[in-house]
DNA sequence: TGATCCGCTTGATCCTGATCAAGGTTATGG
DNA sequence: CCATAACCTTGATCAGGATCAAGCGGATCA
């Protein structure tokens, strides 16, 4: 696999917004642990629609998001396939310590990595604590979202379902400041209605069906196919079957 | 909350099956952190059905499971509630650098852990990298374990998802050597068929006729309500609807 | 300028699993 | 020993979402 993997144009100048850097793994290195990161990286990147890795291969690196948007995800052999994750940038790919890649890696838009060789990145962690103590935060946050979406696949409405998508998405750009937090959110899917249904446990058909719904009902107004502005989140809140108090956007 | 915990009446001479010692955290520790661990433990037991935590509690303590069942669990402000974890000997409980509980946690048997005060635990953490890297690898294997049960919960049918927890439960028994891995397996069922449903994103009314169900195809005898002897475990695997080779008993 | 394709919407119908309801089994306790 | 309460099974009916099907609108390309 992987093939039309391309070297990515990215400018190591560039390194300063290397997420790696800023937000993921190294957020509390020290300036000479920095340097041994630069030391082992580069930079890939993927088109719109290329796989990353498959489940089953080897990984011969880790690499953390810079820019774009990829999916986790897993596929029967009939067909049914289920979304277990969306990588966004500086969310992290990889498992130190394994050989093997769990789950399908997809990019879904033009897609950068800033990639670490594992070896070099496994002895590095070795001798630098702080950086998988890093690694274990980051994991114990996605151990607690995952098992937060399995309440969403599990015993939420159709409906429910595409509001908590929505809810989580608009969370994660007023988190990156492209959106005001209050009133008249604004927000790019960044999805297909069939890779929404993939992550949502729906058919695409459900999931327009919900949308053209929710719209109907005034929670969201629809610009276009992709671009939703939410004019009051507290009813779209309301709509995620969550409690209230402490919801997606605290 | 809390209340109605008993300090259990471990004897801490049984600390040679400590499953902190042996399986879990400190699997691969020095002899000398092993007596820093010692230091910090205390064990306690909860009888059938009492909470552990609550979502929201402030966790002083993490814990490891010695003998018994507990459940990992949310629920909706009406009452729906998905299981997100199951937690059996030797399986970590706890968030290290996290104050607060992310989910509810209840005894389903009666339960005895072995718990460490968080901070000295965390700063034993701190001083002991062998003790992160195995909590790594841990919370890693439990994460890719939640994204497996995504697919089970997003994309799998109600006989499928029966089949898909007898599955599992098969598996551990035979990982513990409670059942021999090849015909005429045994198996007790750890769960009421409420709490199955609560797992699998169902009602107890579905489980249960899925179980008569299978029964009838002769997939699976039933002794009992509790107790499940699987003459071929390979037409039970046919009936998880996931890919035979590389299955859930490899 | 069409022709084609892809992503999306909407309608009609079907089916799986939920819901409502009744009764059976097993364990516990007076 | 029976009474009670969990826990479980089974039946009848309902409904939410899947499936099958048709068509729309905006890209891309010859």
């Amino acid at each position: 696999m992987n093939t039309a993997i391309k070297d990515a144009a990215f400018n190591p100048r560039d390194c300063g917004s290397c997420p790696i850097r800023h937000r993921a793994v190294c957020s509390r290195c020290e300036p000479d642990e920095l340097d041994r990161l630069d030391a082992i990286k580069y930079y890939r990147s993927y088109e719109a629609g290329q796989p990353v890795i498959w489940a089953g291969d080897h990984m011969e690196f880790v690499a953390s998001v810079v820019s774009g948007i990829a999916t986790l995800s897993q596929t029967m052999e009939d067909g049914r396939t289920q979304m277990v994750g969306l990588l966004l940038p500086s969310d992290f790919i990889g498992r130190p310590g394994r050989d093997l890649a769990p789950f399908d890696v997809v990019a879904v838009s033009d897609l950068t990595v800033c990639c670490f060789r594992k070896k070099p990145f496994e002895e590095l962690m070795a001798s630098t604590p702080s950086i998988g103590t890093r690694l274990l935060q980051m994991t114990l946050d996605e151990l607690d979202s995952a098992r937060e979406w399995m309440l969403v696949l599990g015993r939420k409405t159709a409906r429910e379902k595409i509001a908590s998508l929505l809810a989580i998405l608009a969370r994660r750009d007023v988190v990156l400041g492209k959106t005001p937090p209050t009133s008249g959110m604004s927000l790019d899917l960044p999805l297909t209605r069939e890779a929404m249904a993939d992550y949502l446990g729906l058919t695409l058909e459900t999931v327009s069906r919900q949308i053209s719904a929710l719209k109907k009902a005034g929670v969201i107004i629809l610009e276009g196919k992709r671009h939703v502005i939410i004019p009051d989140i507290e009813v779209l809140l309301a709509e995620t079957g969550d409690d209230v108090d402490g919801g997606p956007l605290t």
